[in-house]
DNA sequence: CATGAATGAGCCTTCATTCAT
DNA sequence: AATGAATGAAGGCTCATTCAT
């Protein structure tokens, strides 16, 4: 066992805490252990005693969505046609990360807060690394991207979407790069 | 001129802020005028005098950069290949907001500070959506991105290839996925 | 009690704080939250979570103030003479006023930064309205003034009385405007 | 001659100096050399030059409403009924002094930046004390207030009528409030 | 005389973090 | 465990005044 199991109490303040924390996320407001200490009315203290940094507490908050995508992505494994299931996992990432404000932070962060937030990144990366690889050995996939390539672009693409783009159509705008992306912007240009 | 020409000593101080600024800038360090007063030497009020807003002042070293790119695109208009005009426009315009920091976050603002700013910008777009154009006529460009995506997509592209990359890297890997997005990542799937 | 009753030292602290700000004021220097925090040796920080706004520290100063002018108008509505009771009640006014800043300043706000201190102003009017109705009531008040006229005047009188007078006989000037607020300058005319 | 006749263009900019801080002041602006500065389209240095501080400016743009309260003052004197003539001078006085913000600073100023200054308000007192001393002679007057009593008791009806009043109302409440001076608050007692 | 750039003290306010209770 | 008061560095900005040009 990592950590001692929490007294019921003390795991449903944190439950509260992250609860709180999620609706501050998708206020678009900063995280703030302060602001959400005094949102779940209780002391800084004890705020701080489960999430010792803020970083901590967002990450806590994108985990489930984490976890939700690399579920997606286990799922799309079985899919039997290589292009559709990462089309499909590629797809899902950007909406996450377009409606879920601490998807993009944390996916983009350079290192993580949490040893568990660096294993789900390593969760997620695995399946887009092995959705990736079906694609490249059924040929949908052109060579000079690869699996090391997805989360960047798919940050970007989110990233893409917010810039100029009014928050109710941003999914919309974030699908439409994405397809750009994938089917590319220029046509082939056939040489006969 | 609308503005008085400044006077000599004022305008070496003037230089010398910018100057400063862009070190700031390519510092990665953000902003601030407290911050560029204290490394030029200046009281804070001089330097607020020249600019009133760190948002003014950045968006001042950003102008070459600006001005800079839409030179370059205007030159791209006298190519004969439509393709290759706006492709290369659009590598320089990743490759300088790689580079220039102050680039990339004056081109995502939603507003800008200075009148000036907004000009360059709209200059910028302008000679974008006529290689974009240019490159429509002659059937070089898929259907469903616009002209009024080519910012977006640029931003995005530049800030995925600042996801997970190391400095030294960033140019070369925003070519390569502005590569991917111009020529798409998966292979058209030709129904027979 | 609307809020958590306070810890014994942080009570402590809050009132060192409003002691030091009662020197602040006597003095006659301008109430500012830094001065302030300087003084009780205290973080900025410390007394910006006490008072968010200087108005509310001043406001706080002056409330005991205010209290005992209410009270004193309390017992005034049990004097049989409405005259005397009125009177007695304004010369207890500018004598306040003229005595202690915060009073002045806080009567003459246009607005409140507690509703601590609209409720004490409101009290406290409604006692003058109450002392004015029993002496328009017993025909001694002439017709012209309104009970809503009262605070404006003694503010009235207490900033003449501070208008190029020494201060140690501010209060009895004071008293003397006052008096001839109530008793009229001029002789009566009468016609015959 | 206590001053060099100033050069044609320096009066000019004197005067336009004076214009726009008169408009700054009927703005309810506060008076700030920098500010004026800019407003003219001169550079500080000239108006500094012209006026040394704020209240001498301040002062400056004062000095015809004075002198106009003087003239009134010296015409009422005139007046064969003593009692109309220092009402008369009086209502004037509070008039001015809530219409014209220059007028109740320096009127309340226990100091003065500029000798003239002091030289009109004398002239001014000058003539109210006389006003007042023919009031007295024709026992018009009630003995508690003096002529020094003058001053500071228009200030502080003018005071008064900016207390929780309107703009627009200030003029109208302030010939009131004078009228509550002049005649009593209070019905006379008459003991039987 | 006129200019206006420069100064920098000084005020306001926020916030991440600690620690005594 | 929980509390939440205290901290104070740090950043933002204004403005009266000076002085080199």
């Amino acid at each position: 066992m990592t950590t001692a199991p929490l007294r019921k109490d003390a795991a449903r303040n944190r439950e509260r805490i992250v609860a709180v924390a999620r609706e501050v996320v998708d206020e678009g407001t900063p995280l703030q252990l302060n602001d959400v200490a005094r949102r779940v009315s209780m002391g800084v203290g004890t705020v701080y005693r489960h999430f010792p940094t803020a970083e901590a507490l967002l990450e806590t908050v994108a985990a489930p969505g984490l976890e939700a995508l690399a579920a997606h992505g286990e799922r799309a494994l079985a899919d039997e046609d290589p292009a559709r299931a990462l089309t499909g996992f590629l797809t899902r990432t950007v909406e996450a990360q377009v409606t879920d404000a601490s998807l993009s932070a944390v996916s983009a962060a350079p290192t993580d807060a949490l040893p568990r937030t660096t294993e789900l990144k390593q969760n997620l990366s695995s399946v887009g690394r092995q959705l990736f690889r079906r694609a490249l050995d059924a040929d949908v996939v052109r060579a000079d991207v690869t699996a090391d390539d997805l989360v960047p672009l798919m940050c970007g693409v989110a990233y893409a979407a917010n810039v100029h783009t009014a928050p109710a159509a941003r999914a919309e705008t974030a699908r439409r790069y994405l397809a750009a992306l994938l089917e590319g912007v220029l046509v082939d240009r056939v040489t006969p």
